[in-house]
DNA sequence: TTAGAATATGTCGAGTCGATATAATAAGTA
DNA sequence: TACTTATTATATCGACTCGACATATTCTAA
Protein backbone atom coordinates (compact mmCIF):
# COMPACT_ATOMS: atom_id res chain seq x y z
CA UNK A 1 0.00 0.00 0.00
CA UNK A 2 1.91 2.99 -1.07
CA UNK A 3 1.31 6.75 0.25
CA UNK A 4 -0.54 7.71 -2.95
CA UNK A 5 -3.45 4.74 -1.78
CA UNK A 6 -3.37 6.53 1.63
CA UNK A 7 -3.67 9.72 0.65
CA UNK A 8 -6.49 8.76 -1.96
CA UNK A 9 -8.28 6.72 1.65
CA UNK A 10 -7.95 9.92 3.40
CA UNK A 11 -9.77 12.07 0.74
CA UNK A 12 -12.36 9.32 0.07
CA UNK A 13 -13.73 11.03 3.67
CA UNK A 14 -13.57 14.87 2.56
CA UNK A 15 -11.17 17.16 1.14
CA UNK A 16 -7.65 17.97 2.86
CA UNK A 17 -4.36 19.78 2.67
CA UNK A 18 -1.10 17.90 2.77
CA UNK A 19 -0.69 19.09 6.33
CA UNK A 20 -4.13 17.43 7.47
CA UNK A 21 -3.38 14.61 5.92
CA UNK A 22 -0.13 14.26 7.90
CA UNK A 23 -2.20 14.91 11.21
CA UNK A 24 -4.64 11.74 10.44
CA UNK A 25 -1.70 9.41 10.08
CA UNK A 26 -0.65 10.74 13.45
CA UNK A 27 -3.64 10.90 15.46
CA UNK A 28 -6.52 9.66 13.37
CA UNK A 29 -8.23 6.17 13.35
CA UNK A 30 -5.68 4.87 11.17
CA UNK A 31 -2.57 6.27 12.79
CA UNK A 32 -1.41 2.62 14.28
CA UNK A 33 -1.84 0.74 10.95
CA UNK A 34 -0.50 3.03 8.20
CA UNK A 35 1.84 5.78 8.34
CA UNK A 36 3.29 8.69 6.26
CA UNK A 37 5.31 11.74 6.59
CA UNK A 38 5.28 15.21 4.69
CA UNK A 39 8.41 13.55 2.48
CA UNK A 40 6.03 11.14 0.99
CA UNK A 41 2.65 12.98 0.75
CA UNK A 42 3.66 15.87 -0.93
CA UNK A 43 5.37 14.41 -3.50
CA UNK A 44 2.06 11.87 -3.35
CA UNK A 45 -0.39 14.39 -3.78
CA UNK A 46 1.36 16.16 -6.70
CA UNK A 47 1.60 12.58 -8.65
CA UNK A 48 -2.13 12.18 -7.98
CA UNK A 49 -3.13 15.60 -9.21
CA UNK A 50 -0.80 15.23 -12.34
CA UNK A 51 -2.80 11.94 -12.86
CA UNK A 52 -6.36 13.18 -12.29
CA UNK A 53 -6.83 11.25 -9.23
CA UNK A 54 -7.34 14.59 -6.91
CA UNK A 55 -7.62 18.41 -7.75
CA UNK A 56 -5.79 20.77 -5.81
CA UNK A 57 -7.49 23.94 -4.72
CA UNK A 58 -5.29 26.87 -3.94
CA UNK A 59 -6.74 28.92 -0.76
CA UNK A 60 -5.28 31.90 0.66
CA UNK A 61 -6.20 32.67 3.57
CA UNK A 62 -5.81 35.74 5.65
CA UNK A 63 -3.35 34.92 9.23
CA UNK A 64 -2.60 31.85 7.80
CA UNK A 65 -0.09 30.43 5.20
CA UNK A 66 -1.63 29.57 1.96
CA UNK A 67 -2.97 25.70 1.93
CA UNK A 68 -3.95 23.72 -1.03
CA UNK A 69 -6.95 21.50 -0.50
CA UNK A 70 -7.28 18.31 -2.16
CA UNK A 71 -10.74 16.80 -3.63
CA UNK A 72 -10.71 13.18 -4.80
CA UNK A 73 -12.34 13.03 -8.41
CA UNK A 74 -14.28 10.43 -9.65
CA UNK A 75 -11.42 8.78 -11.25
CA UNK A 76 -9.43 8.67 -7.79
CA UNK A 77 -12.56 6.89 -6.12
CA UNK A 78 -12.09 4.37 -8.95
CA UNK A 79 -8.43 3.92 -8.78
CA UNK A 80 -9.06 3.72 -4.17
CA UNK A 81 -11.83 1.21 -4.77
CA UNK A 82 -9.26 -0.99 -7.76
CA UNK A 83 -6.71 -0.70 -4.47
CA UNK A 84 -9.08 -1.72 -1.74
CA UNK A 85 -10.11 -5.17 -3.98
CA UNK A 86 -6.52 -6.35 -5.07
CA UNK A 87 -5.33 -8.80 -2.39
CA UNK A 88 -3.08 -7.21 0.86
CA UNK A 89 0.01 -7.66 2.14
CA UNK A 90 1.10 -9.59 4.91
CA UNK A 91 1.03 -7.52 8.45
CA UNK A 92 4.29 -6.18 8.91
CA UNK A 93 5.56 -5.23 12.94
CA UNK A 94 8.84 -3.80 13.78
CA UNK A 95 10.22 -3.17 17.59
CA UNK A 96 13.23 -2.01 18.16
CA UNK A 97 12.41 -2.51 21.73
CA UNK A 98 12.02 -6.54 21.12
CA UNK A 99 14.63 -6.78 19.00
CA UNK A 100 17.35 -5.25 22.22
CA UNK A 101 15.21 -7.78 24.68
CA UNK A 102 16.66 -10.07 22.60
CA UNK A 103 19.74 -9.67 23.66
CA UNK A 104 18.80 -9.71 27.49
CA UNK A 105 21.39 -11.72 28.26
CA UNK A 106 24.38 -9.39 27.28
CA UNK A 107 22.49 -6.13 28.71
CA UNK A 108 22.45 -4.57 32.38
CA UNK A 109 19.59 -5.92 34.74
CA UNK A 110 18.44 -2.45 35.39
CA UNK A 111 18.51 -1.55 31.58
CA UNK A 112 16.46 -4.57 30.61
CA UNK A 113 13.95 -3.17 33.46
CA UNK A 114 14.10 -0.03 32.81
CA UNK A 115 13.19 -1.10 28.92
CA UNK A 116 10.27 -2.87 29.98
CA UNK A 117 8.79 -0.22 31.48
CA UNK A 118 8.87 2.47 29.61
CA UNK A 119 7.57 -0.30 26.57
CA UNK A 120 4.88 -1.19 28.73
CA UNK A 121 3.94 2.91 29.30
CA UNK A 122 4.04 3.22 25.80
CA UNK A 123 1.50 0.86 25.15
CA UNK A 124 -0.58 2.05 28.14
CA UNK A 125 -0.52 5.52 26.34
CA UNK A 126 -1.17 3.67 22.41
CA UNK A 127 -4.47 2.59 25.23
CA UNK A 128 -5.39 5.62 25.71
CA UNK A 129 -5.11 6.80 22.73
CA UNK A 130 -6.98 4.51 20.83
CA UNK A 131 -9.91 4.36 23.55
CA UNK A 132 -10.29 8.31 23.47
CA UNK A 133 -10.34 8.26 19.15
CA UNK A 134 -13.22 5.25 19.47
CA UNK A 135 -15.65 6.87 21.85
CA UNK A 136 -14.99 10.24 19.43
CA UNK A 137 -17.34 8.90 17.51
CA UNK A 138 -16.89 11.58 14.67
CA UNK A 139 -12.81 13.27 13.86
CA UNK A 140 -13.23 16.41 12.32
CA UNK A 141 -15.43 16.12 9.46
CA UNK A 142 -15.12 12.14 9.28
CA UNK A 143 -17.82 10.06 10.88
CA UNK A 144 -16.78 7.26 12.61
CA UNK A 145 -17.46 3.71 10.14
CA UNK A 146 -17.90 0.32 11.28
CA UNK A 147 -14.69 -0.26 9.66
CA UNK A 148 -13.12 2.04 11.67
CA UNK A 149 -14.45 0.56 15.35
CA UNK A 150 -13.75 -2.52 14.08
CA UNK A 151 -10.16 -1.96 13.61
CA UNK A 152 -9.32 0.51 16.49
CA UNK A 153 -11.06 -2.39 18.84
CA UNK A 154 -8.36 -4.63 17.03
CA UNK A 155 -6.05 -2.08 17.85
CA UNK A 156 -6.85 -2.11 21.54
CA UNK A 157 -7.12 -6.01 22.34
CA UNK A 158 -3.95 -6.33 20.64
CA UNK A 159 -2.04 -3.52 22.78
CA UNK A 160 -3.72 -4.85 25.67
CA UNK A 161 -2.49 -8.42 25.42
CA UNK A 162 0.79 -7.23 24.53
CA UNK A 163 0.68 -4.68 27.87
CA UNK A 164 -0.64 -8.32 29.71
CA UNK A 165 1.86 -10.62 28.77
CA UNK A 166 4.89 -7.96 29.84
CA UNK A 167 3.54 -7.74 33.02
CA UNK A 168 3.01 -11.24 33.93
CA UNK A 169 6.33 -12.83 31.92
CA UNK A 170 8.59 -9.52 32.95
CA UNK A 171 10.08 -11.09 36.52
CA UNK A 172 10.46 -14.32 34.39
CA UNK A 173 13.06 -12.63 32.15
CA UNK A 174 14.45 -10.89 34.81
CA UNK A 175 15.04 -13.46 36.95
CA UNK A 176 15.80 -15.79 33.65
CA UNK A 177 18.70 -13.46 33.16
CA UNK A 178 20.38 -13.43 36.62
CA UNK A 179 20.16 -16.85 37.27
CA UNK A 180 22.81 -18.36 34.20
CA UNK A 181 20.65 -21.84 34.47
CA UNK A 182 20.83 -24.89 31.79
CA UNK A 183 21.53 -22.91 28.44
CA UNK A 184 23.09 -19.71 30.10
CA UNK A 185 25.83 -22.05 32.04
CA UNK A 186 27.46 -23.57 28.49
CA UNK A 187 28.26 -19.82 27.73
CA UNK A 188 29.70 -19.25 30.99
CA UNK A 189 32.12 -22.58 30.80
CA UNK A 190 33.08 -21.21 27.71
CA UNK A 191 34.20 -17.95 28.79
CA UNK A 192 35.70 -19.47 31.68
CA UNK A 193 37.53 -21.79 29.73
CA UNK A 194 38.87 -18.86 27.60
CA UNK A 195 40.44 -17.02 30.46
CA UNK B 1 17.11 0.65 14.13
CA UNK B 2 18.87 0.57 10.58
CA UNK B 3 19.98 -2.87 8.84
CA UNK B 4 23.70 -2.50 9.62
CA UNK B 5 22.48 -3.07 13.44
CA UNK B 6 20.56 -5.54 12.65
CA UNK B 7 23.45 -7.88 10.80
CA UNK B 8 25.55 -7.14 13.55
CA UNK B 9 22.88 -8.66 16.11
CA UNK B 10 22.89 -11.48 13.77
CA UNK B 11 26.42 -11.89 13.86
CA UNK B 12 26.36 -11.34 17.59
CA UNK B 13 25.33 -15.45 17.64
CA UNK B 14 27.85 -16.39 15.07
CA UNK B 15 29.41 -16.30 11.50
CA UNK B 16 27.04 -15.74 8.90
CA UNK B 17 26.86 -15.20 4.81
CA UNK B 18 24.12 -13.00 3.71
CA UNK B 19 22.27 -15.44 2.11
CA UNK B 20 22.01 -16.95 5.94
CA UNK B 21 21.64 -13.35 7.69
CA UNK B 22 18.55 -12.81 5.19
CA UNK B 23 17.05 -16.50 6.24
CA UNK B 24 17.46 -15.82 9.62
CA UNK B 25 14.84 -12.85 8.91
CA UNK B 26 12.65 -14.75 7.28
CA UNK B 27 12.25 -18.00 9.56
CA UNK B 28 14.47 -17.40 12.55
CA UNK B 29 13.14 -15.95 16.20
CA UNK B 30 13.21 -12.29 15.17
CA UNK B 31 11.47 -12.83 11.73
CA UNK B 32 7.92 -11.32 13.56
CA UNK B 33 10.00 -8.16 15.13
CA UNK B 34 12.79 -7.09 12.26
CA UNK B 35 13.12 -7.74 8.16
CA UNK B 36 15.95 -6.96 5.67
CA UNK B 37 15.96 -7.72 2.17
CA UNK B 38 19.05 -8.56 -0.01
CA UNK B 39 19.13 -4.90 -1.39
CA UNK B 40 19.77 -3.83 2.55
CA UNK B 41 22.00 -6.59 3.68
CA UNK B 42 24.73 -6.77 0.87
CA UNK B 43 25.21 -3.14 1.34
CA UNK B 44 25.24 -2.79 4.68
CA UNK B 45 27.56 -6.15 4.79
CA UNK B 46 30.16 -4.29 2.86
CA UNK B 47 29.93 -1.05 5.04
CA UNK B 48 30.34 -2.49 7.65
CA UNK B 49 33.37 -4.87 6.51
CA UNK B 50 34.70 -1.25 5.19
CA UNK B 51 34.41 -0.05 8.60
CA UNK B 52 36.23 -3.01 10.50
CA UNK B 53 32.84 -4.09 12.13
CA UNK B 54 32.27 -7.19 10.58
CA UNK B 55 35.43 -9.35 8.51
CA UNK B 56 34.55 -11.33 5.21
CA UNK B 57 36.09 -15.15 4.21
CA UNK B 58 35.44 -15.86 0.72
CA UNK B 59 35.17 -19.60 0.54
CA UNK B 60 35.26 -21.69 -2.45
CA UNK B 61 33.03 -24.68 -2.05
CA UNK B 62 32.34 -27.66 -4.51
CA UNK B 63 28.92 -28.15 -6.03
CA UNK B 64 27.82 -24.64 -4.86
CA UNK B 65 28.25 -21.09 -5.72
CA UNK B 66 31.39 -19.24 -3.51
CA UNK B 67 29.98 -17.40 -0.65
CA UNK B 68 31.40 -15.17 2.06
CA UNK B 69 31.09 -15.72 5.42
CA UNK B 70 31.50 -12.48 8.04
CA UNK B 71 32.76 -12.69 11.67
CA UNK B 72 31.66 -9.86 13.97
CA UNK B 73 34.69 -8.25 15.31
CA UNK B 74 35.82 -6.90 18.83
CA UNK B 75 34.85 -2.98 17.38
CA UNK B 76 31.53 -5.10 15.65
CA UNK B 77 30.48 -6.07 19.33
CA UNK B 78 30.68 -2.56 20.89
CA UNK B 79 29.15 -1.13 18.18
CA UNK B 80 26.13 -3.56 18.71
CA UNK B 81 26.06 -3.05 22.52
CA UNK B 82 26.35 1.12 21.70
CA UNK B 83 23.22 0.40 19.48
CA UNK B 84 21.31 -1.78 21.99
CA UNK B 85 22.06 1.14 24.88
CA UNK B 86 20.64 3.65 22.99
CA UNK B 87 16.77 4.59 23.51
CA UNK B 88 14.37 2.58 20.81
CA UNK B 89 12.01 4.17 18.46
CA UNK B 90 8.67 3.34 18.67
CA UNK B 91 6.88 0.26 17.63
CA UNK B 92 5.44 0.42 14.01
CA UNK B 93 2.69 -1.85 12.86
CA UNK B 94 1.90 -1.83 9.38
CA UNK B 95 -1.57 -3.59 7.86
CA UNK B 96 -2.74 -3.60 4.71
CA UNK B 97 -5.90 -5.91 5.94
CA UNK B 98 -6.79 -3.42 8.66
CA UNK B 99 -6.56 -0.52 5.98
CA UNK B 100 -8.83 -2.02 3.74
CA UNK B 101 -11.19 -2.82 6.30
CA UNK B 102 -11.70 0.34 6.80
CA UNK B 103 -13.31 0.84 4.24
CA UNK B 104 -15.63 -2.50 4.67
CA UNK B 105 -19.11 -0.28 4.62
CA UNK B 106 -18.14 0.41 0.35
CA UNK B 107 -16.76 -2.85 -0.30
CA UNK B 108 -18.83 -5.72 -1.05
CA UNK B 109 -20.03 -7.76 2.29
CA UNK B 110 -18.52 -11.25 0.60
CA UNK B 111 -15.33 -9.78 -0.23
CA UNK B 112 -15.02 -8.23 3.52
CA UNK B 113 -15.60 -11.63 4.98
CA UNK B 114 -13.46 -13.36 3.10
CA UNK B 115 -10.79 -10.68 3.92
CA UNK B 116 -11.05 -11.56 7.28
CA UNK B 117 -11.09 -15.61 6.89
CA UNK B 118 -7.63 -14.89 5.02
CA UNK B 119 -6.55 -12.59 7.88
CA UNK B 120 -7.19 -15.11 9.92
CA UNK B 121 -5.77 -17.77 8.29
CA UNK B 122 -2.45 -15.72 8.28
CA UNK B 123 -2.59 -15.03 12.09
CA UNK B 124 -2.72 -18.83 12.75
CA UNK B 125 -0.03 -19.85 10.28
CA UNK B 126 2.06 -17.47 12.10
CA UNK B 127 0.99 -18.24 15.64
CA UNK B 128 1.69 -22.07 14.67
CA UNK B 129 5.29 -20.94 13.48
CA UNK B 130 6.10 -18.68 16.46
CA UNK B 131 5.46 -21.98 18.49
CA UNK B 132 7.72 -24.10 16.89
CA UNK B 133 10.48 -21.67 16.80
CA UNK B 134 9.57 -21.41 20.00
CA UNK B 135 9.71 -25.04 20.85
CA UNK B 136 13.20 -25.85 19.15
CA UNK B 137 15.06 -24.38 21.54
CA UNK B 138 17.97 -24.49 19.10
CA UNK B 139 18.06 -22.54 16.01
CA UNK B 140 20.94 -23.25 13.73
CA UNK B 141 24.28 -22.74 15.59
CA UNK B 142 22.55 -20.43 18.09
CA UNK B 143 20.74 -21.47 21.24
CA UNK B 144 17.90 -20.01 21.84
CA UNK B 145 17.94 -16.67 24.40
CA UNK B 146 15.78 -15.74 27.67
CA UNK B 147 15.45 -12.68 25.50
CA UNK B 148 14.20 -15.37 22.08
CA UNK B 149 11.68 -17.12 24.80
CA UNK B 150 10.40 -13.22 25.86
CA UNK B 151 9.56 -11.78 22.37
CA UNK B 152 8.52 -15.25 20.74
CA UNK B 153 6.20 -15.32 23.36
CA UNK B 154 4.60 -12.09 23.01
CA UNK B 155 4.57 -12.64 19.54
CA UNK B 156 1.89 -15.58 20.11
CA UNK B 157 0.40 -13.63 22.81
CA UNK B 158 -0.66 -11.09 20.40
CA UNK B 159 -1.65 -12.71 17.51
CA UNK B 160 -3.69 -15.15 19.74
CA UNK B 161 -5.23 -12.11 20.51
CA UNK B 162 -5.46 -10.50 17.70
CA UNK B 163 -7.07 -13.80 16.38
CA UNK B 164 -9.83 -13.90 19.44
CA UNK B 165 -10.96 -10.37 18.05
CA UNK B 166 -11.31 -11.09 14.32
CA UNK B 167 -13.32 -14.68 15.52
CA UNK B 168 -15.87 -12.60 18.24
CA UNK B 169 -16.46 -9.59 16.23
CA UNK B 170 -16.25 -10.54 12.41
CA UNK B 171 -20.01 -11.09 12.41
CA UNK B 172 -20.80 -7.85 14.14
CA UNK B 173 -19.16 -5.97 11.68
CA UNK B 174 -20.66 -7.80 8.67
CA UNK B 175 -23.91 -7.20 9.95
CA UNK B 176 -23.26 -2.90 10.72
CA UNK B 177 -21.83 -2.69 6.95
CA UNK B 178 -25.25 -4.67 5.43
CA UNK B 179 -27.46 -2.21 7.75
CA UNK B 180 -28.21 0.44 4.93
CA UNK B 181 -29.34 3.74 6.63
CA UNK B 182 -26.16 5.37 8.59
CA UNK B 183 -27.64 6.97 10.89
CA UNK B 184 -29.93 4.26 11.86
CA UNK B 185 -28.56 1.91 14.04
CA UNK B 186 -31.68 1.59 16.27
CA UNK B 187 -33.81 -1.00 17.35
CA UNK B 188 -36.21 0.09 14.47
CA UNK B 189 -33.78 -0.29 11.78
CA UNK B 190 -32.73 -4.05 12.89
CA UNK B 191 -36.76 -4.88 12.29
CA UNK B 192 -36.89 -3.48 8.73
CA UNK B 193 -33.24 -5.07 8.12
CA UNK B 194 -34.79 -8.29 9.45
CA UNK B 195 -38.60 -8.21 8.00
C1' DT C 1 7.93 39.52 26.19
C1' DT C 2 9.65 35.86 24.82
C1' DA C 3 9.52 31.19 23.94
C1' DG C 4 7.19 27.62 21.88
C1' DA C 5 3.44 25.26 19.69
C1' DA C 6 0.54 25.12 15.70
C1' DT C 7 -0.43 25.99 10.77
C1' DA C 8 1.36 25.28 6.15
C1' DT C 9 4.50 23.52 2.29
C1' DG C 10 8.39 21.93 0.68
C1' DT C 11 13.52 19.87 -0.31
C1' DC C 12 17.26 16.65 0.14
C1' DG C 13 20.21 12.88 1.13
C1' DA C 14 20.41 8.53 3.10
C1' DG C 15 18.30 4.42 3.45
C1' DT C 16 15.16 0.67 2.13
C1' DC C 17 12.32 -2.44 -0.85
C1' DG C 18 11.11 -5.39 -4.61
C1' DA C 19 12.14 -7.08 -8.82
C1' DT C 20 15.43 -8.87 -11.62
C1' DA C 21 19.96 -11.16 -13.32
C1' DT C 22 23.09 -14.91 -12.96
C1' DA C 23 24.43 -19.63 -12.21
C1' DA C 24 25.10 -24.08 -10.40
C1' DT C 25 22.87 -28.28 -8.40
C1' DA C 26 19.35 -31.00 -5.91
C1' DA C 27 14.86 -32.78 -5.84
C1' DG C 28 10.52 -33.83 -7.39
C1' DT C 29 7.33 -35.06 -11.23
C1' DA C 30 5.31 -36.43 -15.64
C1' DT D 1 14.56 -39.99 -18.88
C1' DA D 2 13.37 -35.26 -19.40
C1' DC D 3 11.37 -31.30 -17.49
C1' DT D 4 10.55 -28.17 -13.98
C1' DT D 5 10.92 -26.20 -9.69
C1' DA D 6 13.44 -25.19 -5.46
C1' DT D 7 17.65 -24.11 -3.10
C1' DT D 8 22.07 -21.98 -2.44
C1' DA D 9 24.60 -17.74 -3.31
C1' DT D 10 25.58 -12.77 -4.56
C1' DA D 11 24.56 -8.55 -6.59
C1' DT D 12 22.39 -4.35 -8.93
C1' DC D 13 18.92 -0.93 -10.03
C1' DG D 14 15.13 2.14 -9.95
C1' DA D 15 11.38 3.56 -7.26
C1' DC D 16 9.94 4.64 -3.07
C1' DT D 17 10.16 6.20 1.78
C1' DC D 18 11.95 8.44 5.93
C1' DG D 19 13.73 11.95 8.88
C1' DA D 20 15.79 16.13 9.27
C1' DC D 21 15.94 20.62 7.97
C1' DA D 22 14.30 25.22 5.84
C1' DT D 23 10.85 28.86 5.77
C1' DA D 24 7.23 31.88 7.44
C1' DT D 25 3.31 33.43 10.19
C1' DT D 26 0.23 33.47 14.21
C1' DC D 27 -1.70 32.02 18.50
C1' DT D 28 -0.87 30.78 23.30
C1' DA D 29 1.15 30.49 27.68
C1' DA D 30 4.88 31.12 31.04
Amino acid sequence: MDVKTLCLGVLHFGPASGYEIRKQFEDGPMSHIQEAGFGSIYPALRKLSEDGLVKGDTQHQASRPDKTVYTITEAGQLALKRALMTPPADDRFRSDYAFQLLFAHVLPTDMVDHLIERWLIWHRGEITRLETCLAAAQDGNRPQTAGDRFVIGLGIAIYQAAAAFMETHRNDLIAEINLPSTAAKTDVAKMDAAE
